[in-house]
RNA sequence: CGCGGGGUGGAGCAGCUCGGUAGCUCGCUGGGCUCAUAACCCAGAGGUCGCAGGUUCAAAUCCUGCCCCCGCUACCA
């Protein structure tokens, strides 16, 4: 219940997600994360940072851009403006930064970083050999290949031309990933907590334990990237300009003294990188690798999430399974995709969608759980008090139970969203909302209303009613923005508490916060109840 | 081959780190209530916690072996 002294720094990542793709459930469920995971932060009293952005290199975007006819920074900037900044809107993010490959903040870092990385020695001149497709006119991971038919049966071939490939090498620079071995295995033993959940630390730990290769970080194939400075027909390999985000972003090589050097310097390094598991090795082993090339503090924590399985299987845009945003939201709202994904799934495993399984959480727990709550409390303060909240008289021991309930919840809510355990958070505060439905229905406040002797009973019932509500809209508003703000609204708190994104965690157990005497209105419902689940 | 995750009532999941009445959401049955979004509350039925051993007074939880599903195994964002 104390609030820390001096602010402290709270700096939260999204990956930067590739342009080329159509935004999924998938991307939105990483930024939903970190939007609440800040949004609680902030409301701890952290100076928070939040970073979410695009990746627009490489040979994909190039060859789309082609085939539209037309440049490939137009064809980015076309598929950001439409397809990439409207998610964010969709979900209700509210992320600091956004930041873009393209821009000349991330441009000049990227090229100042692999400058300081091979002044020092850690990048060298080589040659990267590997399946080479003549018809894509580019390279081929072992991984895409396929076997071969009819002519090329036993062969492994594009995928794409379905026919073999040869092998070609290219003289690029290389990374001395190997070098870091040793240093990658001490620092992930001091800190077990660097990489979550431990499922995903065993797997780095044990990559790393079998020997790290030198990697090429450039590409001579390639012309949509960031240009080598010590080498212009070479651009930079698109992770290892992608993963530099979140140093640019922040202010990684600008001007010494400029405003933008002192926010890196007072956010780097990160808190928290969250991840899918499919990138994990990426910024698990490679990211710290490159940061301590460049002598900097490696990020505090890179949490991996699980996929989104529909009926299944991963989404896949090939297997159309990919399901947009705001397919969901057009139906259910943000607030509610934003309470489901984060309520169903346990953080950091995979969790199967289903709109069936969504429309049964949005029912039972939203509609008939806490809007069916908020209604039944306004409803009362306005039938038997002329919507004014009455003063309580003494607490009984359920009162009492419910407001020591409450000092709980909070710590439980808490300690579970700092550790990103978003399912258990959201549950401690759902597990509330249960108790205050059952604490209504057993102190029947409509029965003590038809007595007048009772009415000092009733005064005090719905007072604690009001008043719990209150400090769910509190408790819920990271994960659900703009059902809280109605909350608040229809409680009359705004005027006497000013602005519910400003009521604090530490604070919001205190009791008797909400003043007597303030309007509440039965407004609209919180969360409608829907017909027919939508077809999926 | 190696590494990792999962296998819990009809469905989807939690619990397993620190062994001790198997919990949650939905669904089902019966009852209560009527303030409320036909919502809310209570009670009940339903589980050999993948299989087989072991440790222990006691195992979903620890150990061993096995079966099934999935992921990773190096330069796809």
């Amino acid at each position: 219940m104390v609030t820390p002294a001096k602010p402290v720094h709270f700096y939260a990542t999204t990956p930067i997600y590739y342009v080329n793709d159509a935004p999924h459930i998938g991307h939105a469920y990483t930024t939903t994360a970190g939007d609440v995971l800040t949004r609680w932060h902030r409301q701890r009293g952290e100076k928070v940072w939040f970073l979410t952005g695009v990746d627009e290199h490489g040979t994909k975007v190039q060859r789309a851009a082609e085939e539209h006819e037309v440049s490939p920074q137009d064809w980015v900037n076309q598929l950001v403006a439409e397809k990439w900044r409207p998610v964010l809107d969709t979900i209700g993010a509210a992320n600091d930064d956004f930041i873009r490959t393209t821009e000349t903040r991330h441009r000049t870092g990227v090229q100042r970083f692999w400058e300081v990385l091979r002044d020092n020695g850690h990048v060298y001149a080589g040659s990267y050999e590997g399946p080479y497709c003549v018809g894509c006119e580019e390279f081929k991971l072992s991984g895409d290949l396929v076997p071969g038919e009819g002519a090329y049966d036993g062969q492994l071939v594009c995928p794409v031309h379905g026919r073999p490939v040869e092998s070609l090498a290219e003289e690029n620079w290389f990374f001395r990933l190997s070098s870091f071995t040793e240093q990658l295995l001490h620092h992930y033993e001091l800190h077990p907590a660097a990489v979550e959940p431990p499922s995903a630390y065993n797997e780095v730990v044990s990559f790393i334990r079998q020997g790290l290769q030198d990697i090429s970080m450039s590409r001579s194939s390639v012309a949509w990237g960031i240009p080598l400075p010590w080498a212009e027909k070479q651009v930079v390999y698109v992770w290892f300009d992608a993963l530099l985000n979140y140093i640019t972003a922040a202010g990684y090589g600008a001007r010494p003294g400029s405003p933008e050097a002192k926010r890196f310097a007072s956010l780097w390094p990160a808190d928290v990188h969250l991840v899918g598991k499919d990138i994990l090795r990426f910024h698990a082993v490679y990211w710290p690798a490159m940061l301590m090339a460049a002598g900097l503090p490696l990020p505090r924590k890179v949490f991996a999430h699980g996929w989104l399985l529909v009926g299944g299987e991963k989404m896949s845009k090939t297997k159309l399974t990919g399901i947009a945003p705001e397919e969901i939201i057009d139906h259910f709202g943000s607030d509610a995709f934003r309470y489901y994904f984060l309520r169903a799934i346990s953080f950091g495993q995979d969790g199967s969608f289903s709109w069936e399984d969504m429309s049964a959480r949005y029912t039972s727990e939203l509609a008939n759980g806490l809007g069916n709550l908020a209604s039944r409390a306004a409803a009362m303060v306005v039938r038997y008090c002329a919507g004014v909240l009455p003063a309580p008289d003494s607490y009984a021991n359920s009162d009492l139970a419910l407001q020591d309930l409450l000092v709980r919840t909070v710590q439980d809510a808490d300690a579970a969203m700092v550790r990103l355990d978003f399912a258990a958070g959201i549950g401690a505060v759902k597990s509330f909302v249960d108790a205050v439905n059952m604490y209504v229905t057993e102190q029947e406040p409509w029965v003590l209303a038809k007595e007048p002797k009772h009415e000092q009973r009733l005064h005090t019932v719905l007072y604690t009613t009001a008043e719990s509500l209150r400090a769910i809209a509190v408790l819920h508003h990271a994960v659900m923005p703009k059902a809280t703000e109605a909350m608040w609204e229809l409680l009359g708190a705004g005027p006497a508490l000013g602005a519910l994104a400003s009521q604090s965690v530490q604070r919001v157990a205190l009791w008797g916060q909400l003043p007597p005497g303030v309007t509440i209105t039965k407004g609209e419902s919180l969360f409608p109840r829907l017909e027919e689940p939508v077809v999926g």
